[in-house]
DNA sequence: TACATTTGCTTAACGGTGTTAAATTATTTA
DNA sequence: TAAATAATTTAACACCGTTAAGCAAATGTA
């Protein structure tokens, strides 16, 4: 026969072209405007053929999951063998991860759970500039040099925030994780920024 | 007549159930299962009502976040007036907008975008358990203590992990910032990090 | 008081979603 | 060629956000 394995091959042709669908859509027009139904026209078949291949769409987002973590993790371990020196695959490492981000933004999200709201109104809410605001003035007086530029309260202002920010989104995300080693994390980062804030 | 006044007020108490229902249906089952037919038999109306009040479904996660934001506004106040020196001050303000984000989550994730994908399936994803190994491998070089215990080592990759994918999703979330600002944050980060690993 | 107008609210509907069951068509096997 | 199996579609269900039409009660006016 041999028929079996080409059949075979065929299917998991048509399943390649679900996970490449269902990206190629997110990427264009953004996760949430995801359907079973534009999957299944990109594919020229109707929705139903798609539960043959995976149980339900959040297999599909799943799978896509999973590929992308393969592909971070060739990244990153292609960066660690550039160097020698820990310190500097270390850094070389995370700059990998920060690169694949933004290459790949649509596996990102799926990844790390970072939804894109920011709906224009969002962005310029007063009440949000308030916040930021009140944090902009004690970084200014921390800083001892006599005319700090706005750049710099700006930069250790991200800093905080991007620290703060992205340990709690990993505990909500991925929740189950230790209470006791956050505040530990948190207060050692914390005391960290704030001693090296005049570098 | 007066009645105006009254009636002004009802509108105002409708207003403010919307709102409260769609906050509890979040608290009590997540933003995604957050319905407009769901908050209309909350607040014993039939679902159209809402959009005298709203625009539409985004218009009350609008407000929400609004109301979100003026409440870590007060936290973050009076965590500041508790204290006298700026460093203190600074610890105290993200300690508390820490605690805010785990107190208030159902605001936090409408604010900032974090997404609670976390399928079960997804937590013990064996791709991604080899990324956060190869990071862990490379911290341990680092540690020049002996015998590094594995939560010294863990605890770093969450410091790193954290400022990254916190600078990453506040990028990917509320989009427009500058690019060579971050490169400088995220490099100054990298190097303080790992400058001090062995504190 | 009687009629007209406005207001508050509901019902019905449209086009979309994920998903399942039944029906249909095409392919393989006997 | 006929029967059995596989591949694919059509139809349907229950939900979603949103809008338009209709109704009923309250209000304003003569």
């Amino acid at each position: 026969m041999g028929s079996k394995e080409r059949i075979q091959r065929l299917k998991e042709e048509t399943r390649n072209n679900i996970l490449d669908a269902a990206l190629q859509i997110a990427q264009e027009e953004g996760w949430q405007a995801l359907s079973m139904r534009k999957i299944a026209d990109a594919i020229e078949y109707t929705a139903p053929i798609i539960y043959e291949y995976f149980a339900n769409k959040e297999g599909i987002l799943l799978e896509l999951t999973s590929r992308g973590y393969i592909l971070l993790g060739a990244k990153v371990e292609a960066a660690r063998n550039a160097y020698e020196h820990p310190a500097d695959q270390m850094e070389a490492m995370w700059i990998a991860y920060w690169d694949f981000a933004f290459e790949h933004k649509e596996f990102y999200q799926i990844m790390y759970g970072v939804e894109m709201i920011c709906c224009e109104v969002k962005k310029a809410l007063p009440e949000a500039e308030r916040v930021s605001r009140m944090y902009g003035d004690v970084i200014r007086q921390l800083i001892t040099k006599v005319e700090p530029d706005e750049d710099l309260i700006c930069r250790k202002y991200y800093t905080f925030w991007s620290i703060v920010h992205g340990l709690i989104s990993i505990n909500l995300v991925q929740k189950g994780t230790n209470e006791e080693m956050n505040q530990h994390i948190l207060r050692d980062a914390l005391k960290g920024i704030i001693r090296f804030i005049n570098d």
